[in-house]
Order: C-alpha cells, then sequence, then structure tokens
DNA sequence: ATAATATCTGACATCATGTCAGATTTCAAA
DNA sequence: TTTGAAATCTGACATGATGTCAGATATTAT
C-alpha cells in the first residue's frame, strides 16, 4: 500500500556519476527532465521553450547552451527510445530456435518498452511532423527495423517456415502496424492494457508469416522467460 | 504520347456549377486549390498563411475571411478524402457475399483511393499533431473504421468465419497497418507501386481473420470487377 | 583569495499569427 | 448605364515564439 504510484511516471535522466559532476551535466540532465515530465502530461504541441525552461528555474536562454531547439532535444529522448526498443526485440533478429516464440518474445519486450515509455514514443512522432532533422530520424530508426524484419523473413523463406511473399512491403506493413498501434495505446491517456494488446500484434505477425494453425493453443508461457 | 501526365497531380475543387457564381465561392475554391498544390509538392511544416496566398495573387489577410487558420483548411482537405475512402471501402462493411471477395475489393479501393489522394492523407495527419481539433477530427475518422471493422469481425466470428478473438484490439491494429502503410507509400515521393502495398495488405487482413490457406491461388480477378 | 573559465541572463531582431478599420469591388435594382 | 448597399479585400497593428549575443555572474583550479 505504501508503496502505491501512479501507473507510470516518466524515467529521469541522472548525470555521468563521476567524482567530478560538472554543473553543465546536471542542468543538461535537468533540462531533459523538464522535457520528460512535460512530454508526460502534455501533448508535444504546447511544449515551448519558455513553459520547459520555467519548470527548471533557470532562464529560457539557458535551454540553448545545450540543445539547438525543442526538436534537437526530443531527438536525444528519441536515441533513449531506440536503445531499450533494441535490447527488447533483438531476441527474434539474431536469436537461434523456435521463430515463434522467439517472435512472441521481441513482440512482448516491445509492447513492455512501450507500455513504459509511450509519451516518448509519441512525443518525438508528433515532433517529426514539424523537423525534417528529427523526420529522417525517425525514419530512419524505422528503416532500421525494416531491414532486420525483411531479413528475417526472407530467411525463414529460405528455410520454407514463411511463405514466398515479396518480404519488404510486408516487413514495412507490419512494423508500421506495431508503431502506431503502440502509439495509440501507450502514448497518451488513457493509456491501454498491455496484454490486449500483446496479443492482437502476436496475433496479426504470427498467423501473417508463420499461418494461423500457431495460433491455437500457445498458453502464455513466455510470461516468465 | 499527347497526353501524357506526370503521374499524379492534385485535384482540383471547383465551385458550385450554379448559374450565379458567387465571387466568394470563386476565391475559396482558389484557396484550396492553393492548399492542394502546396500539399503535393511540399511537407505541410512549410505551409504558411503568406506561402499559400502568395500563389493565388491574393493578400495573407483575405485567407482569414475562409478558414480560421491552415488547421481549418486542411480539416476541409480531410472531409474531401473522407468522403472518397467512405465510398471505396463501403463493400466489405454493407456488402454480402463472400466476405473475402468483399475485403479484397475494399482493400483495393482504398489502395487506389490513396494513390490518388495520397498527399491529403499524409498531411492532415501531420498537421493533426499541432492542432488539438484537428487531431480530434482525424482520431474520430479513424475511430469511425475501428467500430466499422470491429462490427464485421464481431459478425462473421458469430458465423464461424472468424477464430473467436478479442475483435476491437484486432481491428484497431489492422486499421493502424492501413493507415500508416499507405502513408508512407504514398504520401510524399518516391511514391510507391500500388500492387505491391495492396497485395501486403490484403495478405495481412486475409490470413489475421479469415486464416493463410485463403491465399494459396485467388489470381487478381478483382482488378475489374 | 583570485583569476581564468564556464555558465547564465536580459535585451534584441525576426518572423508568423490573427484582428480590424477602412478601402475597394461586386452586383442587383433603378 | 448608373448607383449605392453589401460583400470582399487590404494594410497596419499587437502578440507571442524563436534564436543570438554581449556582458554579467558563478564555478573551479591553483
Amino acid at each position: 500500500m505504501s508503496d502505491f504510484k501512479k501507473s507510470s511516471s516518466p524515467p529521469r535522466v541522472s548525470p555521468q556519476p563521476t567524482l567530478k559532476v560538472e554543473k553543465s551535466e546536471r542542468t543538461r540532465a535537468a533540462i531533459l527532465n523538464a522535457g520528460l515530465e512535460f512530454v508526460w502530461s502534455q501533448p508535444f504541441r504546447d511544449m515551448t521553450v519558455n513553459a520547459l525552461m520555467a519548470s527548471t528555474g533557470l532562464s529560457r536562454s539557458a535551454f540553448y547552451q545545450y540543445f539547438n531547439d525543442l526538436h534537437d532535444l526530443m531527438e536525444t529522448l528519441l536515441d533513449m527510445l531506440k536503445e531499450e526498443v533494441f535490447a527488447a526485440t533483438g531476441s527474434w533478429f539474431t536469436g537461434a530456435g523456435d521463430p515463434i516464440a522467439l517472435l512472441n518474445e521481441s513482440l512482448a519486450g516491445l509492447v513492455d518498452v512501450c507500455n513504459r515509455l509511450g509519451p516518448i514514443l509519441r512525443a518525438t512522432n508528433d515532433a517529426a511532423a514539424t523537423d525534417e532533422r528529427l523526420e529522417n530520424a525517425w525514419a530512419q530508426f524505422v528503416k532500421q527495423f525494416d531491414d532486420a524484419v525483411t531479413t528475417r523473413i526472407e530467411a525463414d523463406q529460405a528455410q520454407g517456415l514463411i511463405p514466398d511473399f515479396d518480404a519488404r512491403p510486408l516487413a514495412i506493413a507490419l512494423n508500421r502496424l506495431d508503431a502506431y498501434t503502440l502509439i495509440e495505446a501507450f502514448g497518451q491517456h488513457p493509456i491501454s492494457q498491455p496484454e490486449p494488446v500483446r496479443e492482437a500484434l502476436a496475433r496479426v505477425w504470427i498467423s501473417t508469416l508463420y499461418g494461423s494453425e500457431w495460433l491455437r493453443d500457445r498458453p502464455s508461457d513466455l510470461v516468465r522467460n
């Protein structure tokens, strides 16, 4: 009871835990944390350098010591997200063993990351619409998945595990499915239950790639890996 | 040869073909056409009332006689798109007969509309990120599909044509698949070939809903209906 | 304690927005 | 065709966000 906490609060950025903690590192982290707070509570379109810095006690112009503009800050948050997403989804791409089990694992990891960091996902995607640089960063992020998924599909096609369709358009479509279903589900309030979302994504991926016959049973034994 | 034309140029909006053509109707149409031209050639983030009106010969302030702001104009374009999309996809929702054939038809129609009107799709989605009103309009548009698809899935589940999963999360996921695959494919240059996109979407929908066994054959006999 | 350096601030120039009073154009009645 | 009321258009203004910069203040090593 005592440890109750609102379901999802932003993560925090801490400066390098070196002995010497430069002032600049601390304020940079403070600004990033203000950004996280903001993105967790308000849509990106309301973010303004003024509003952001007001919650740090620093002047508006101090912001420009650390970031070129708001989109630059968002790109930093996107980098945080990317790391976690790559870490969570690696298994299906690199792992050996039952492809369906690995795919399930990757999707579960992806859903978990987005459940925790959904607002970053949504905000960076929103922000990308108003800035060419960030849009390219986002596009490149997604493209890495398009490539990886295409490769994996083609490998499994070579093994006869997946029927012989044109892999790339399918990979692109399935990745858009993930990205925007997850943004919708976890990007902003009200936040969805993760489990039905995971089930929906898994059903689509598995029946499209490996065939619907693999869905009958398969209890959720993958929750504890 | 003489009738060759760039693969995709914006449609044009014409005033009501009444006898009396009000001046205001003509300039409203002119502004909308300027909006279409713009969205066909540049990203929405570069659209400015100045830039838009420059191409009409009217003053910047004249714009505000017809629209509250750029997002208001975009909402008008979205309405144009909605009509076409509803007209193109109706068959699977309302029609009677072979569900898979109807689904194929609806998806083909959807791909065709987006192939013609892709820039509107992309621009309105981009614009929605910076305006609450338009964001709601977009969300409502998509939600209509979520509801319709959910209903159709549940009806087919009742008939035993579709397995008994939770319909709504699936419907949401599949609609995001369509929306953002189509934005990606036709929203901006370079524009994809429609056919591989159509095939990818059809494969995902059909194998997820009705089972992958329906994909083996089925030549593209639906092209001419 | 102090000087060199790092960090921060206020003030400025720029640009897009939306409004409004008044100028200009349209159009229907005479 | 003329005319004047209504419709349409325009320039000028106030506002608010942006990014920069010179100088002020704080930090840190010695």
